[in-house]
DNA sequence: AATATATTTAGATAATTAACTAATTGTATT
DNA sequence: AATACAATTAGTTAATTATCTAAATATATT
């Protein structure tokens, strides 16, 4: 889980992730939106293939780069956890702890 | 939304959240738990407050962080772009383009 | 086999960042 | 006002990272 937070803590990366929503792409496609240089591209999507945000399937020449969407709901139930935050210290602490010092 | 993954990229400030997720905490308090110094828990402190992920309130000569759910919740939002992604392409371009290799 | 195209690897550099110690600020207590 | 405690700021260092150019690999086409 610490390789998808990192990966998706990067922009560009992030953007990538925005473009492949949409369709499957190549590394040289996806380049076609960036000013960056190709092997730019190719360390971002390392990153993301690294931490199984997008898997990788080669036809020919080319290689094209999809979304995985399993990872995309493991990382949002990790934001589920925070669902249902202190509800009972909202109470208990707040009223209580003041002069504990 | 780009300080919030930044913020959330590092796994002592994941855990210092999973922390604040129980009770309120002043940083003396969660510096308890980990191994780096108080300096440094500010400086993660910072990050968090500064992505909005906590809130802070000052009483007395302690100050005490508390998760700001709200911004959770916009974070899961970005995740629910992903819900759908490509259902027709799934049928065109991988139906099409398999025996091009 | 020679050439063109797509992508990655290698290696270097500049910027960012997490960590530290020492010093400072701010609040409370005696 | 002097002391103690809580937290931050200042300034440094080492590690990480995003980027680049140049070179290498791998596939397809002529």
């Amino acid at each position: 889980m610490n390789d998808v937070f990192k990966a998706l803590s990067d922009p560009t990366r992030r953007e990538i992730l925005r473009l492949l929503k949409d369709e499957d792409l190549c590394p040289g496609e996806i380049w076609e939106h960036f000013h960056i240089s190709k092997p730019s591209i190719t360390h971002h999507l390392n990153l993301l293939a690294q931490a199984k945000l997008v898997l990788r399937e080669k036809r020919g020449q080319n290689i094209f780069y999809s979304i995985n969407t399993t990872v995309f709901q493991e990382a949002v139930q990790w934001f589920f956890e925070f669902k249902n935050v202190k509800i009972e210290n909202d109470l208990n602490d707040k009223g209580g702890e003041k002069d504990h010092e």
